[in-house]
DNA sequence: GGCGTATGGTGGACGGTGTCCACATAATTC
DNA sequence: GAATTATGTGGACACCGTCCACCATACGCC
């Protein structure tokens, strides 16, 4: 046995495993949602032994609640980018009607274009605390996004100011409970454009309802 | 070794095993959701070896497919008491909206006292279909129920009947929403008496939309 | 009525997973 | 330079879903 007594046993840089865990774990979750983001296959991707995770998370669920925020900033991303292209000029009401929509579309079609992602956001797990609202080094969250779409309704003349209060959870609601029903429950698999239509009656129906 | 050469080796009246493990099946699904209802443990609870349950399902998804469509007939079932319950008289406009509400509220009061069965009716195994509308034996689907609330609607001349058409989606989405969001999202926690305002916002956010 | 055959149970095994313990090394601190 | 801490390794355990080979019963058919 000519074996090597001891492989290097190497060492990466501070923090590197533990980010490159996160990352491995992200792409899990983006490929088949939280379930499987799973602790051995991340370390095997990082090209580590699976028990060098616990060094760096106390259990498989607090790996996951750091993929969870992480899906939750890409849809936050992508809400951002989505809100910044709709044109600005133009009547104030329509511009701050229009990217309210922009917001809700954002979510629907991060929903339906990275399914897992948007399952593993809403995944953390049951014990665990959701972040408070814009963790250190992230964008604000999606709930912030809309906080900040209603007020600009209200300044623009839209909306009145005595409704303002707490008008996110309607919102959120009729738009998160249609991105969980197409993608994950019972209308999941309807045809793209039925989808669409669904998508346009819903903003509709927020905007008499808001 | 005087064992008994083969014990007992009994066998259950047709069906019964199969019907027993769907049983256990759901009261694992009650007490912690879809990922709790775990094949050998029914087997275990049901009292049999671990590989009958391959003589009544294909593979655990198959039980759980089984157990899921059991639990969406409970949802139906709480939904139907509670519109049941609504006191008929009186005016049938303000009756329509009051028992429309019933089912709304149903929803929500069952998503947060059964947490488990409600988040194991939409746990579907992802390449399996949902079973189309109320098979054979079992209560209308909570999406049936709906419909037909947005008929009385309509036949008691609140909703014009122009606007009925789908009018189901945006409404069911945001009722979902809301529960999921309180039962499983960044909601969970929050104190009942504010998911009681919530609800109640809810309610008029969607008399005002639809 | 005897008998073959489908039906539904058993036992044992395999690979995969999360997690724990004991150990060994590299980095950091005094 | 020594002691301590942080990090990675190796090996093990229990649990899970699933497959295979075997066996006992119930039932239809001649």
């Amino acid at each position: 046995m000519i074996a090597a007594p001891h492989p290097p046993s190497r060492r990466r840089p501070a923090g590197q495993v533990r980010s490159a865990l996160i990352a491995a774990g992200l792409e899990l979750a983006q490929a088949g949602g939280p379930d499987a983001v799973v602790l051995r296959e991340a370390t095997r991707r990082v090209g580590v032994v699976p028990n060098a995770a616990y060094r760096h998370f106390a259990d498989r669920d607090a790996l996951l609640a750091e993929v969870c925020v992480a899906a939750m900033d890409q849809l936050a991303g992508r809400m951002l980018e989505q809100v910044a292209a709709v044109p600005g000029g133009g009547d104030a009401k329509q511009a701050a009607i229009a990217r309210l929509g922009a917001l809700g579309v954002a979510y629907l079609d991060f929903a339906t274009q990275e399914t897992g992602l948007f399952e593993t956001a809403f995944a953390v797990p049951r014990h665990l605390e959701y972040a408070g609202d814009t963790a250190d080094g992230h964008r604000p969250t999606p709930f912030q996004l809309l906080g900040r779409g209603l007020d600009e309704l209200v300044t623009a003349g839209v909306l009145p100011a005595e409704r303002r209060p707490d008008a996110e959870y309607p919102v959120w609601s009729s738009v998160h409970g249609m991105a969980v029903l197409i993608t994950q429950g019972p209308l999941r698999g309807v045809p793209g454009q039925f989808a669409r239509q669904l998508t346009d009656q819903l903003l509709a129906f927020i905007a008499r309802g808001v």
